[in-house]
DNA sequence: CAAATTCTGGAACGAACATTACATATCGAT
DNA sequence: ATCGATATGTAATGTTCGTTCCAGAATTTG
């Protein structure tokens, strides 16, 4: 064997995640990284390969995250399904009002993503990610919409993928809203209309 | 007198506009730059100064060309204000559907400056701007939901101002949605679910 | 304790970037 | 037709970027 890393891989990979949220992934310097990371270059070099790598494992398990969360949320069929979407943007909101607080970047990385890579041929390997990332956040959705609409407490004046997108939507539309400076008092007012949307 | 400029100011801005939109401030280099608008680096510094300084002329005349646009339909005080708003959205979703027709880039460049620029203090004038135009936008919203509420024609669950942040929040949810590839019928879904959050 | 292996710090590299300088071309006015 | 003035094309500049190299430090295994 040899010398063990200095530092914890994953506590790496959350700092670099703040700074990829805060600067975006092209003006997020190495030099701003290491600072932000605690690390060298070289110990940044060796353990990830490049910036670009570096940000694709932090996009991937950002997603992870962010998608078990979802998973978890929806996934509680004791409560009827407007509940659980109601928890689902409450915490969104909750966890940006946190962010303000701790004086840590607002906004959501594959919103940020969608926006600054969405159209560069050079990173479609990340939006590959983001693009199944979503499509299962649509499918989780779509699924538990669909068990409201059978149950007459989700409209169904829109199909179930379609309030799905809708809801996505609001999401990103949340977390582009906190990226501008709202205040939490207003973004509750977003949860509370979008739930509006879903009533039968 | 001398020589005059060999191009149309407006449409330079128009194509650097698009550059921006496509790949964002930081990943639009000079070059690509010069080659979107047809100008050479000494034509385009001569008469812009900067990218920066290029950038914000592009923002600028954005913001101003889609607050005047939303200006008009919100005035129309002939309709119902529910419809004002139907129109505001649909007329976004049909925008970004003719942006794929055309091979256009999608998605909203006020968007993609705050996913991009909001945490950078290098570029606070530009936020400020979107600032502003945000507020403008809010106001008008808040204004005509207001007297929707007034006429019993829009729900009073969610205050005038908190249901203008809801819909401002839609409009970058579905240029988001878009730009991430979805297809013209789902934003039509969107548009639908975030029209029967107002109805009372 | 020594050897093997890996990590780490700092300097250095080539490429790409925004920007500028300069010579030349082009036009309006006289 | 010529002059003044500005636009333009090309080449160069200084800087910053991501990345690599190398020497030395650190830690486990034998």
């Amino acid at each position: 064997m040899a010398r063990p890393l200095g530092f914890r891989r994953d506590r790496v990979v959350e700092a670099a995640t703040r700074t990829f949220l805060q600067h975006g992934l092209h003006a997020a310097s190495a030099e701003e990284l290491c600072r932000a990371t605690g690390l060298g270059r070289s110990s940044l070099y060796n353990s990830f390969g490049s910036k670009d790598a570096l940000f694709d494992e932090c996009l991937g398990t950002y997603l992870d995250q962010t998608l078990e969360r979802t998973e978890t949320i929806l996934g509680d069929t004791a409560r009827p399904v407007r509940d659980r979407i109601a928890i689902l943007l409450r915490r969104i909101a909750v966890e940006e009002a946190e962010r303000v607080a701790a004086g840590e970047p607002r906004g959501c990385l594959a919103v940020n993503t969608v926006a600054e890579l969405a159209d560069d041929p050079e990173y479609a390997g990340s939006m590959r990610r983001v693009d199944e990332d979503t499509a299962a956040r649509l499918r989780l959705l779509a699924d538990a919409l669909r068990v409201g609409q059978a149950a007459g407490e989700v409209t169904d004046a829109v199909s179930a993928e379609g309030l799905a997108a809708f809801v996505n939507a609001a999401i990103a539309g949340l977390r582009i809203t906190s990226q501008g400076g709202t205040a939490a008092g207003r973004l509750d007012d977003i949860v509370v209309a979008t739930l509006r949307a879903l009533a039968p």
